[in-house]
DNA sequence: GTAAAGTGCAACTAAAGAGTTGCATATGCT
DNA sequence: AGCATATGCAACTCTTTAGTTGCACTTTAC
């Protein structure tokens, strides 16, 4: 789960997978054009992204065509986002609470 | 909202989330104990994790007071996950939509 | 067959990040 | 007042990461 969090924590990265989003299976060299950098930096980002598995790619003679997996993202919403479901900020009341906590200690 | 990548990117850093998630309201030395790092160290990810907004802080006297604020985590659920609700990896149907294009360009 | 297109690999640089040590400051206790 | 507790700030080290440049390899087009 880490590597997936990782590979997310790059906007340049979010930004491939926003690419893909909107048009899916889509070569490298396709990709470079929105990103201000090298190919061979895309193809490095794009590369965490495939071990993170959140992109799947299949290669047809020398070009290489990029897929979109959203499992994972599915996965981190469902299994670490859910545990964050009921957990609604009341400073004041737990403010309260962890001071009278503190009297009697 | 790559503030809160970053943030979440850091297993230490989702560890502490994790603490306050079972018992909110903790002191910084509280926190340390289940770290493997200096307290300087857990203070530095708590900073973190404040700015952005995973974490409220209050002072009282010359203890300061950590809670949790899930709040940002649902914002990314439900504004940059939901983006990626629809997609369902179909590589082979992908593959063949992107081959056949490749035909016609 | 030769050139162009699409991609990968490796070495390097520069910047960011995690963690440490040392010192300072403020509060609470006796 | 004096000491212990709770935290912050700053400088430093070490590692990771983002990005570059240069070269090699394979496939397609002419």
């Amino acid at each position: 789960m880490d590597e997936i969090f990782k590979a997310l924590a790059d906007p340049s990265r979010r930004q491939l997978l926003d690419q893909l989003r909107k048009k899916n299976g889509r070569r490298l060299s396709e990709m470079c054009s929105d990103l201000d950098m090298t190919r061979q930096a895309v193809s490095k980002h794009l590369k965490i992204l495939e071990n993170a598995n959140l992109i799947v790619t299949v290669w047809s003679g020398r070009e290489k065509y990029h897929f979109l997996n959203a499992v994972p993202i599915h996965q981190i919403a469902e299994r670490w986002v859910a545990k964050y479901e009921s957990h609604q900020l009341d400073a004041i009341g737990e403010l309260k609470k962890a001071l009278e906590n503190k009297e009697t200690r």
